[in-house]
DNA sequence: GACGGTATAATTGTATACAATCATACGAGT
DNA sequence: ACTCGTATGATTGTATACAATTATACCGTC
């Protein structure tokens, strides 16, 4: 262990700075960290092979996310996360997914115009096929398309969180969805509705795209997946 | 300079842990650091009395907040807050205050809904004899009994975010509205709703609250206030 | 005079040292 | 046996020292 290996998955996205953060956030989200755990720095520090300097960085932003609570010259203790702050937050995506719809209504660009068309193109050939790999890196790329079309640096920020936050505790559910022929035809909706300027059916159609992805997560066993590993092993 | 003020208005409630993310984060909202300027660890440090530790910590907080950007090896700037972000903040808030106000048509408790009727009371009482400081005293609290009330720490957790958020840039606006009686007559429609289990009236009494409170201080001249303080002085 | 390279300075990134606070264990007194 | 107080250890909070990186200034060359 603490064999600090800089090559993992991810390292090169989060290069050096932000690593031990994402690190230490991946193993709450994924449930390694259990909830009431106090997580100690040096411990973390040596975990990571890093100094308490880095770990305490990446508390102090883990707190503000609300993943772990710190109490003053006590200590840190993961807050987990529960069945209900997964289905909150996706509640939660559902509204502001809609309102990112309505403002890309009126602001989004040609070239991103262009770009959510393609992407759904792709993804009804790739959906065909059964590739799923390249189905959820489209996926994935749609929402971000709609967060820079929307034109709001403040609820792309958000909506980035948010979608990342899910995307991490998804990947514990199965990643194989019978979804993609559904997914993508919402997408068509939400995108026909933007090209056609309407603002209302745009959100109505984004609110309802995330709420069906939640259903759909919870149908394919995201309670029986995620209670398995927070209250065995 | 560098007094280390110990005994300033909100070093009580930010005891020690907290204080210089606070005060950094105060002066960007507040427009005393001003947008792309590139906030060095050492001159902060000594601005606020302390060493650069608590800085950086300060620092990571702001990043993930988006209200710094920290380029690897090279410093933090700030990245400002315009007049459309807080118009953005506040739509957002709109959205997920009326979440709030449907879940908590379902989940408040007993004492909530008394508090609430109480809040109202009391805040139509002081309304009527202008007593604007236990107003604006009300009037946060009973945004904070509906956080509490629908029963969601994500939610409450996001809303209690924006809502600071949206007070300090109030702050340098006039504190003064002549919103009193409005805004409790809307707080009642919102109540009333919840008591009566209407959860889609409560929605929407909520998003509309909102946006009328982003409405009156548009027209109480948030725009001419802050671009005073960022492009003059 | 313009360009490029090296040296110096400034700044951030990390580790460690020290101080303060909190938890625990032991023992004296009742 | 129980309680309180003190002492010890563990852990966090802060400051500082060192390493790595980046910016800047100077100087030589063309």
């Amino acid at each position: 262990m603490a064999n600090y290996d800089v090559k993992n998955e991810v390292t090169d996205k989060y290069s050096l700075r932000g690593r031990v953060y994402h690190k230490i956030r991946d193993n709450i989200l994924n449930g390694i960290y259990k909830e009431n755990e106090e997580l100690k720095e040096v411990a973390i520090g040596e975990e990571l092979g890093v100094s308490r300097t880095p770990v305490r960085e990446a508390f102090r932003q883990l707190e503000l996310e609300g993943l772990i609570q710190i109490i003053p010259n006590k200590g840190a203790y993961v807050t987990g996360i529960t069945v209900k702050d997964v289905q909150d937050i996706y509640m939660m995506r559902s509204k502001l997914e809609g309102l990112a719809a309505r403002w890309a209504t009126t602001n989004i660009t040609e070239a991103q115009m262009e770009e959510m068309e393609e992407n759904i193109y792709l993804s009804e050939f790739h959906a065909s096929k059964g590739h799923l790999e390249q189905i959820a890196t489209l996926d994935n790329r749609f929402h971000e398309i709609l967060y820079e079309a929307c034109n709001s640096k403040m609820l792309e920020h958000q909506l980035r969180d948010f979608h990342e936050y899910v995307l991490r505790v998804r990947k514990r559910t199965l990643s194989q969805f019978k979804r993609s022929s559904e997914s993508t035809k919402e997408h068509r909706e939400i995108m026909e509705a933007i090209k056609a300027g309407d603002a209302d059916r745009a959100e109505e159609a984004a609110n309802r795209h995330i709420v069906n992805a939640y259903d759909n997560m919870v149908k394919n066993g995201l309670k029986e997946a995620y209670e398995g590993t927070k209250k065995g092993e």
